[in-house]
RNA sequence: GGCCCAUUCGUCUAUCGGUUAGGACGCAAGAUUUUCAUUCUUGAAAGAGCAGUUCGAUUCUGCUAUGGGCUACCA
């Protein structure tokens, strides 16, 4: 058996979409299971399409993810089959563009981009095949003599695959098991233009993976109706052998509607489509990144691995480690996926309820200090504690506590309305006294006296308790009423009171 | 248009010929909570259609429909 050796290929033609995060998670997945290497590969043979950035913005995102890199690319040491970007493999290519020229497996064609369009207008579903490619401009209809002139001249040519017809090519993918095409229907793709002297896609991968020693090529299905032209050209290249297998994953789609998951739905529909934030270097557009929005790397990665995979089981959190072992092809599913922005936000909830107090206050302490408060540690942690299952996000985590450490500055209306009663400030008003010359100061101590005074009173608990809420914290919500005093202190629980019953009472 | 792939609750999915078709998200109701949320319980919710194979089809085959992908000197 063959080492595995599984590779992520993406083009920088901008930032990394979600649905390649998901392949190139799947591939890591597949290489750690098997006790394989995971190679990342830039595939930049488009010279016209590249955009600076786009490669440390892979890098860096995979690495945000711990999607890890064994070889190539962003792996601590590149490795033995590099270089691992197509462009610096320029001189790699040649020979066996050479090689299928004199094997009589390509043809040299040198059909200019406008007559090529002019044929297409002419002729409906016209395709470069065996019907057609003896009516253009090549080295199979040109004379020899014309073919090496026009080459001594400098002349932009492209060579074309030559796709004997009318044969049955199988393609045995692991997840969808054998797809089966007539190579009549494919036409005489370009492997390799002149005018950068770069071969195609189709050339690159195969040659590459080839010599890369690529066991499991794992795509998304775009790729499905050209594989077997893939397939082709390791027969042509005499490599049929060695031909890695194919698994072709199932499509991230649009939430709403149809199609392929794309870079707007994420503005239309607010929510990430990439992992992170990215701002296009030409039009000066913002993409929005998962990490930004304020995403545990872990609920990503446990969101997106169940995207199209499934263990059989009802286990729905996966450590990384737990997808490593459990994770297979052939339970991979075959049909698309639509992207559930809902449940996205459930993982990382539950990421962020497992993550300990500790841990969380931690990152929160820092946007504390950026909003200008300097915090006592244990506070904060006590103050996690009492908040944190009421956030999906860290990010959250300043909306529902911002009253623990600044006074609010206005009271919500509909509370004020329902529960600022006549005989409120002059009860809340004794009861802040009363707080005052408490000794007890633990939440539970305080529940405990406060309620047995009102009752002892008479008083209205629900209203009575209600207004302090009000009072505290500018509306209904939040913890127990008890545990915010003991964070605030009764000094600063009277104050609060004292404010309130100042601003609401001078209103009515 | 041609070719390829797919099709179970609104969404992600389980089921490898015989099940009351299971779970999760979301939704609804109830309980808990002095509030909000959490949590718990319960509920509504699915085999695209039509043939065929079979004692028996969600599961196998075919057709139709629908969805998706590809059809570039892009990947």
């Amino acid at each position: 058996m063959r080492r595995v050796r599984v590779r992520f290929a993406p083009s920088p033609t901008g930032p990394l979409h979600i649905g390649g995060v998901r392949t190139a998670l799947y591939n890591f997945l597949f290489a750690r299971k098997n006790n394989g290497d995971m190679l990342l590969r830039i595939e930049d043979t488009d010279s016209s399409r590249f955009v600076p950035g786009a490669e440390d913005y892979i890098v860096e995102s995979l690495k945000w993810l711990g999607i890890t890199i064994d070889e190539g690319i962003g792996a601590e040491k590149e490795g033995a089959f590099g270089p691992y970007r197509q462009s610096e493999r320029k001189h790699i290519y040649r020979k066996y563009v050479d090689q299928l020229l004199n094997d009589g497996k390509a043809y040299i064609a040198f059909d200019s981009p406008i007559e090529l369009e002019s044929k297409r207008a002419e002729i409906p579903n016209f395709q470069y095949d065996a019907q057609t490619r003896l009516s253009m401009n090549n080295s199979l209809t040109l004379p020899e003599e014309e073919v090496r002139k026009r080459l001594e001249n400098d002349e932009q040519y492209v060579v074309r695959i030559k796709i004997e017809p009318g044969e049955d090519i199988v393609v045995n993918d692991l997840i969808r098991g054998e797809v089966s095409i007539n190579s009549s229907v494919i036409d005489d793709k370009v492997i390799f233009k002149s005018v950068d002297e770069l071969p195609t896609y189709h050339l690159a991968n195969v040659v590459d993976d080839y010599l890369m020693q690529i066991t499991h090529v794992i795509r998304g299905e775009e790729w499905l109706p050209s594989s077997p032209l893939h397939v082709l050209l390791y027969r042509y290249l005499g490599w049929e052998n060695e031909m890695p297998q194919f698994a072709h994953l199932p499509l991230l789609l649009k939430p709403d509607g149809k199609g392929k998951l794309s870079k707007r739905d994420g503005d239309r529909l607010g929510f990430p489509v990439f992992p992170l934030n990215w701002k296009d270097p030409r039009t000066g557009e913002i993409y929005n990144g998962f990490r930004e929005a304020g995403y545990f790397p872990e609920a990503v990665v446990n969101f997106l691995a169940l995207l199209g995979w499934n263990p059989g089981t009802d286990q729905e959190i996966f450590s990384m480690d737990e997808l490593i072992e459990q994770f297979s092809l052939e339970r991979v599913s075959k049909s698309g996926a639509k992207f559930d922005y809902e449940k996205a936000k459930w993982f990382n909830h539950k990421y962020l309820q497992m993550k300990p107090d500790e841990e969380v206050a931690d990152i929160f302490q820092r946007i504390l200090i950026e909003k200008g408060f300097i915090e006592d540690t244990d506070k904060v942690i006590k103050i996690i504690s009492l908040i944190k299952d009421r956030a999906d996000f860290i990010t959250d985590l300043w909306e529902q506590s911002h009253y623990f450490f600044e006074a609010p500055e206005h009271y919500d209306a509909k509370a004020v309305q329902k529960r600022w009663k006549p005989e409120i400030p002059e009860q809340l008003e004794e009861l802040g006294k009363m707080l005052l010359s408490l000794e007890a100061a633990s939440a539970d101590e305080m529940e405990k006296s406060i309620k047995e005074w009102i009752s002892g009173k008479n008083y209205h608990l629900g209203n009575l308790m209600n207004a302090l809420r009000l009072a505290l914290v500018g509306e209904l919500k939040g913890p127990s009423i008890f545990e915010i005093v003991e964070v605030l202190g009764k000094e600063e629980a009277a104050r609060r009171i004292k404010k309130a019953i100042e601003v609401l009472s001078g209103e009515s």
